[in-house]
DNA sequence: GTCTATATCCCGATAGAC
DNA sequence: GTCTATCGGGATATAGAC
């Protein structure tokens, strides 16, 4: 059990993730590298190979551990009111705000370019997970219209993603105080597309 | 003009620009490397640093002229219309559209992890001289409030490419249906965004 | 079954010759 | 401006030690 080697026999692949989470954090996923991480690790480059078929193997359950940490982020700001608008507004700026907070996990679910489609069901799986939040505060909103709620929750989904997705792009050290105007400006949006969701049912016209 | 060796003389840059796109459309951003892409010209993987300092230089070469096709796609799109409602949403779904049709392109602009803020100042101005066409249309809807105006073109640009950035992290085929549904669910989702803008204002309380 | 050692191939980048 | 040569690093496959 305790040999100068440190991973002969136990953990390899729980020290992998753990450790692969640490370095996307220190330098972000672009330059995230296997070789580096089994050199800290102190095992040779084929070592990982033994628990994840591949580099974006590995990555994947990156993903799925911030998926996670994102889900709990989401669940820790949500607001005990029993407003809907108040916890759809609240998760649209935590949305943002975990995307800031944490660009380098943000980064491995989304701009790394993993399949969450096709393998990886567990990320699908994950992710499905935080919309059903957004669910069941929209289908309150909307109690008769579930085509509604489900265009609402898309929506409020894709604008706090889309703040966040502009505001994570740009590098450098990400001024908190542009953190909160976006994190604030997302909330309001979410609060602006539910006061205006009759707009987005398939009635208006656009050739007049 | 007509030796053997294709540049030898002649504009290698603009035929690394236009490789690149190339490479890229078929690719993507990701596994683009400036290997392949000197293989192809038939030049030696050094030529390319007598004309770009580094890959990055010319992928931000690339980003540059595909902000300007995403412009022009932009402007194509617009209805002559006096009314902004319809500007701006037409707006919205153009630019999922784009994102769609020309997810590479889109990708280089925005997944690629460029600095378009230090360097490359001429990125910044494509960028923000789309971000003038929504400008416009704002802050017509908007007459007596440019600060309500800026909020709104915000919030439309972020929801628009939220859409957009959900629709093109899925790899795949991205099947025209999906890019169909998401085009015009970011145009609706801007409508929305108009009819309720007054919640994007600092007004709303969250505490009762 | 898990890891080491090694080897192959690709890539980005640089130095110096033509 | 381009080529040759070369360095350093990384992803992966295979063979074999324990």
């Amino acid at each position: 059990m305790s040999r100068k080697k440190p991973y002969h026999h136990g953990d390899l692949k729980a020290a992998l993730v753990d450790g692969a989470v640490e370095l996307i954090v220190e330098r972000g996923v672009r330059r995230f590298s296997l070789a580096e991480l089994s050199r800290r690790l102190g095992v040779t480059v084929a070592a990982p190979y033994r628990h994840f078929a591949s580099r974006d193997e590995l990555l994947a359950a990156v993903a799925v551990r911030a998926l996670q940490a994102f889900g709990q982020a989401l669940a820790a700001r949500s607001p005990e009111t029993n407003r809907p608008e108040e916890r759809l507004a609240a998760a649209a700026g935590a949305y943002v705000r975990f995307a800031a907070e944490q660009p380098a996990l943000f980064g491995v679910v989304f701009g790394s370019g993993l399949d969450r489609k096709e393998r990886h069901s567990e990320l699908r799986d994950a992710y499905e997970e935080i919309e059903r939040m957004l669910a069941a505060s929209v289908s309150e909103l909307c109690p008769g219209d579930p085509d509604e709620a489900e265009r609402l929750a898309d929506a409020i989904e894709a604008t706090a993603h889309g703040y966040a997705a502009l505001l994570t792009d740009q590098p450098g050290p990400l001024d908190p105080i542009d953190v909160d105007r976006a994190a604030e400006a997302a909330d309001r949006a979410a609060r602006a597309l539910i006061h205006g969701r009759a707009s987005l049912s398939a009635t208006s016209d656009r050739s007049t």
